[in-house]
RNA sequence: CGGGGCGUAGCGCAGUCUGGUAGCGCGUCUGCCUUGGGCGCAGAAGGUCGUCGGUUCAAAUCCGGCCGCCCCGACCA
């Protein structure tokens, strides 16, 4: 993308609405921009992101065995009448009445939804398990909606339903999803450690909140230091195989929530290794046993054809909070620090003398060429001097720019930056070529 | 939902107490200059002062209603 023509609207200064980091550099940035409380605009910078954020999720998803979907966004009020949440639920969700005066909703979660399309689809244990899900925009009416895609009232999430024919089928899916967050979110450069959380209004008995660590976080967490830097990506994971022992290594070191949390069980862990922080819920996953399925009968002929109400869980990933959330993890004064898995662009060419015919001519080549390999480019064609394109990039956080200017080019050579680490190198063009191959 | 604050140019703010020509910085546009970390000079455009009503010769300013936004708390499958 040349950046002469890209619509990206950076601020030099905080919008005085943006009281945390994320939600400041969003707006700075020119990721986002807000229409109401809560709810946000997303300009190609930050959909950029969101998109990469979504491939991940999806990747992970399907490797763990899930299906993908996606269910509406609005809802038939009846369809929570059945389950009886429909007055249960409280002014959190959106209702309205359409132009037949049928009263509708717009979905808060989709636990209903789900169970009946399962329902009226598998009739058989010999179907089971199943699981499915969908990236779809949620929509709840917060009381207070904060600290910018953190807590808006309109997000998007990732949710999915697992459905077995028992107890031990159930716990078979509640770990493959165990893993696969594990491996989503460390996909994405951050720590999310799984903690013990309460289970709430949705009922259950075995629930984990993917927390990462950060300062702002709306929650108090406590755990293990061990945690931190336990890696998944170096295992090769067999979805098909009893990932029991892998959750039980992440599971069996302290982690909880406030709401969870055991004072005793803490102290004991020697002082030095005890981590008392605030975090960010990023995922959350729960099995809730036939919650939903006996009231909405949703059940399968057994084996010897009698009919066994299923056993679900659900999982959830806040897509567009974790645009925020990395951003919380990884940024510094200058601006945000993409980690290169959902950086909206790969690499920047910066171009510090448009005017100049040989350097231009080399920006365009090199970009062209960059685009011909496939990696996603972000060129500084602008008429600006250096210091504004310096502080630009650095802001929007590009993980790697490519610095040509007349000097370098005079002795063959541009600049390779390093957004994390701030270290530059000399390079020949054709060995910049190599590294970005 | 309880408490607090704010609404004036694209962004950040002053002006409101004490009513009398609507300002500043940044950004934007034009020209010149400059070109390795938001450079400089000159000129310009841009505002129903959130909204409705009241008081007054006169309202950004005083009074009232409404709307919107932010923060703390409670809440948050």
């Amino acid at each position: 993308m040349r950046m002469s023509q890209y619509f990206l609207p950076t601020l030099k200064e905080n919008p005085a609405e943006a009281q945390i980091v994320s939600h400041r550099l969003m707006l700075r940035a020119g990721l986002v921009r807000q229409t109401s409380a809560g709810i946000y605009a997303w300009l190609p910078l930050g959909l950029r992101v969101l998109k990469n954020i979504e491939r991940i999720v999806r990747e992970e998803q399907d490797a763990a065995g899930a299906q993908e979907v996606l269910m509406p966004t609005i809802q038939s009020a009846d369809l929570w009448r059945e389950s009886g949440r429909y007055n249960a639920y409280g002014p959190e969700m959106l209702r309205f009445k359409d132009r037949h005066d049928r009263e509708m909703l717009f979905g808060p979660t989709n636990e209903e939804m789900i169970t009946v399309l399962f329902r009226d689809g598998v009739k058989s244990y010999r179907d089971l398990p199943k699981n499915l899900y969908h990236i779809q925009w949620k929509f709840r009416d917060e009381v207070r909606p904060r600290f910018g895609v953190m807590r808006g009232r309109e997000f998007l999430m990732k949710d999915n339903y697992s459905f077995d024919i028992d107890r031990a089928g159930a716990i078979r899916s509640y770990n493959n999803m165990f893993v696969a967050y594990l491996r989503t979110f460390a996909r994405m450069g951050l720590k999310a450690i799984p903690m013990r959380a309460d289970t709430g209004p949705i009922g259950g008995d075995l629930s984990h909140e993917f927390i990462i660590l950060a300062e702002t976080g709306e929650s108090a967490v406590f755990c293990h230091k061990g945690l931190v830097d336990k890696d998944i990506l170096g295992r090769a994971i067999d979805y098909a195989s009893d990932l029991q022992p892998i959750v039980n290594e992440w599971t069996s070191l302290y982690a909880a929530t406030d709401e969870k949390h055991d004072k005793d069980a803490f102290e004991k862990i020697p002082e030095g290794e005890r981590l008392a922080a605030r975090g960010i819920e990023v995922g959350h996953i729960f099995n809730f046993g036939t919650q939903y399925s006996k009231p909405m009968n949703a059940v399968v002929a057994g084996p010897g054809g009698e009919q066994i109400t299923v056993e679900m869980g659900s999982y959830g990933i806040g897509v567009s909070r974790l645009v925020g959330g990395i951003i919380e993890a990884s940024h510094d004064a200058a601006g945000i620090v993409w980690p290169e898995s959902v950086a909206p662009f790969k690499v920047a060419i910066v171009n510090l003398k448009p005017d100049d015919g040989p350097v231009s001519g080399a920006c365009v080549k090199l970009y062209e060429a960059l685009q011909a390999k496939g990696v996603e480019v972000l060129h500084d064609d602008r008429d600006l001097r250096p210091g504004a394109k310096f502080a630009d990039m650095d802001l929007i956080g590009t993980p790697w720019q490519i610095i040509i200017g007349p000097k370098g080019l005079a002795a063959g050579k541009v600049e390779l930056k390093n957004r994390r680490t701030g270290a530059r190198e000399e390079l020949p063009i054709d060995q910049l070529m190599q590294q970005f191959g």
